[in-house]
DNA sequence: TCATTGTTTGACAACGTTGTCAATAGGAGG
DNA sequence: CCTCCTATTGACAACGTTGTCAAACAATGA
């Protein structure tokens, strides 16, 4: 009933502590007698390590951390963009860590934060982590994680890739843009608009490229007029597809940057008494729950976001246990999802 | 640059590594002169206390654990729901922990398992916590919570009454589920449906009986055919509407237990001919973005879950400081927001 | 047979902090 | 001035684990 530590498992087994170490860490050089006697205590006694022990003691601390920026997290829910990617990153990352006997700790940091490395060092002595994953717009902060490796801290990058400094775990944004674009060429569309994402966030850059990639493919002529500024949240989809909509010449076609814009479009196209897909096509990223539930329900590129955080758990496992410090990118395929919001032109 | 520990600090400013701890920990019975002294010395050498070693030497670890139901929050995102619910737990409960120096770890433990005491068991030997949040499935299971009392861990029971064992902090749900439906008869409404929820969450129940106490309150007989099964699903909240709408004499206005269902219902309503709120009201749960961001906005209930969440981590910070181990309950103001779905009886 | 090597086990220090208790200094009361 | 009490500071053990190193033992080869 009362805590157990490794002495009464070496007591009940008869053996010494340091045994019981051996085994539990699965260490070689154990004799199958033995690790099956101290296997048995463990298991009769409900043995499980301390954490804290384990730090102290040794050289891991079977623990990773997962830095946030916190404005864009609390912001996402304040102002309604949702949180899937949050919920998607942090599942991931947890059922990795948890099938390695690690855990994951979840940090909630402001990336504007003038000593922003302050904190993020207050963090490591804090809880000394055998690696940290970044998200964005972290991800993206250069100086920081110069500092991270040159303190040894493995780290994972993600959705950007490393270029050489710490670990990058992203999908290939741009060549989503193209994809998503292609999917509307590949449907007859010529005038096709664009919504952009926040600038903070590299991907948004990224994604327009592949837009501006695939049209040239499809040999149409890039006009700056079809593509509209906007910062992933509702609102500024909403004076984006307004413009894009009130043009001339108006787009048969859009490629939203996420699906909230594209769920602004949806809306503000029925207002204007278009119908989607018929008179407007839509494309957007993320697959986030409101794109499945939309009616008509989105297309879109779906971000292999729980799968990148799995594979960053992974890899800073790894990396802490082999001690190396190898930089390295790790692109995952994304997916186009078709759906209802895109037709032939008619 | 390299690990700074109370050692340094101590000889840094030339006192005894207590004395440090002392301060670092604002403990009385310290001079003002060696508290600025060390406090310089601490600042200087960027100094933060390793919270293993804290866990270690001391008795208490300043870690809080959440625990949640896996299948619950995987099953969420996976089958549409959305997290809203889990996101703003999360930032209430970390930011109340930050504030006092505290850190939030998140762990997910299935609650249909046939071991889950003994899975809880090994996050307490591993983790020594200094008290738990648990959500609900879990924050309903007495049995689990008895154990947990038994061993002297402070418990926060969220979303249900302790009624003596833990600490509960909730919402009144019946009278919410009241509150709901009263804004309907004050419309005018006399036909007035009910989308449950899942069944598993206590919560389901209690707002159902709120819905009757209001009709009994405003004289209308209770028509058990205007009560439809749901589990919190959009496509449970499809089936439930699909049946009240074809009632002969159907409803003018609908109580949905969550706003997803409510959501099914809107577009169920619009695909048979019927405008919300003219022909129809619908009156909502949670409050999440997607009821904001839907046309009409969807009116409902807010449920103060990150105050909630933050009174929880307050509450077993408290509880393990002081050693205290009083149970207790706290309950919550919730808010009817009223926004564009809901209208008087036509 | 003996030296050599490798395998298995254990003894012990170390990790960084706090709890306990003793030592010292300073002030109040006689 | 001396005693007693309290406020302040420090010395040291303890927490539960792993890393290091040595000891005991078994197997190998000459």
């Amino acid at each position: 009933m009362t805590k157990v530590t490794i002495r009464h498992v070496a007591e009940a087994a008869g053996v010494a502590v340091k045994t019981v170490s051996r085994v539990v860490n699965g260490e070689p050089n154990v004799t199958p007698d033995m690790r099956a006697r101290v296997s048995q205590a463990v298991e009769h006694l409900g043995y499980v390590p301390s954490m804290a022990a384990r730090r102290m003691g040794g050289s891991r601390s079977y623990l990773l951390v997962a830095l946030n920026d916190r404005n864009n997290t609390i912001n996402n829910w304040r102002s309604g963009r949702g949180n899937d990617w949050l919920d998607q990153m942090l599942h991931g990352a947890m059922l990795a860590c948890e099938a390695q006997g690690y855990r994951l700790l979840f940090e909630l940091v402001d990336a504007a934060s003038d000593d922003l490395d302050r904190k993020v060092v207050g963090i490591l002595s804090a809880l000394q982590p055998d690696g940290l994953i970044l998200t964005p717009p972290h991800s993206q902060n250069e100086s920081l994680i110069q500092m991270l490796v040159r303190r040894d801290v493995p780290v994972v990058r993600l959705g950007v890739p490393a270029h050489g400094l710490g670990i990058g775990v992203y999908m290939n944004e741009r060549e989503a843009g193209a994809a998503a674009t292609r999917h509307l060429t590949a449907l007859g569309h010529q005038r096709i608009g664009f919504i952009a994402g926040n600038e903070r966030f590299a991907a948004s850059e990224a994604r327009r490229q592949g837009y501006v990639d695939a049209l040239q493919e499809a040999g149409i002529t890039v006009d700056a007029a079809l593509q509209a500024p906007g910062d992933f949240t509702y609102e500024s989809g909403v004076t984006a597809v307004t413009r894009l909509l009130s043009l001339e010449d108006r787009p048969t076609a859009l490629v939203a940057s996420n699906d909230e814009m594209a769920l602004a479009a949806l809306h503000c196209a029925g207002r204007s008494g278009l119908s989607v897909p018929a008179d407007l096509s839509i494309v957007s990223f993320d697959d986030t729950p409101g794109a499945r539930l939309s009616v008509p329900a989105l297309t879109c590129i779906r971000q292999p976001i729980s799968e990148m955080a799995a594979s960053a758990a992974e890899l800073l496992i790894a990396a802490s246990r082999d001690g190396q410090h190898t930089p390295a990118d790790h692109q995952l395929p994304f997916r186009l999802i078709v759906r209802e919001s895109t037709t032939a032109r008619s």
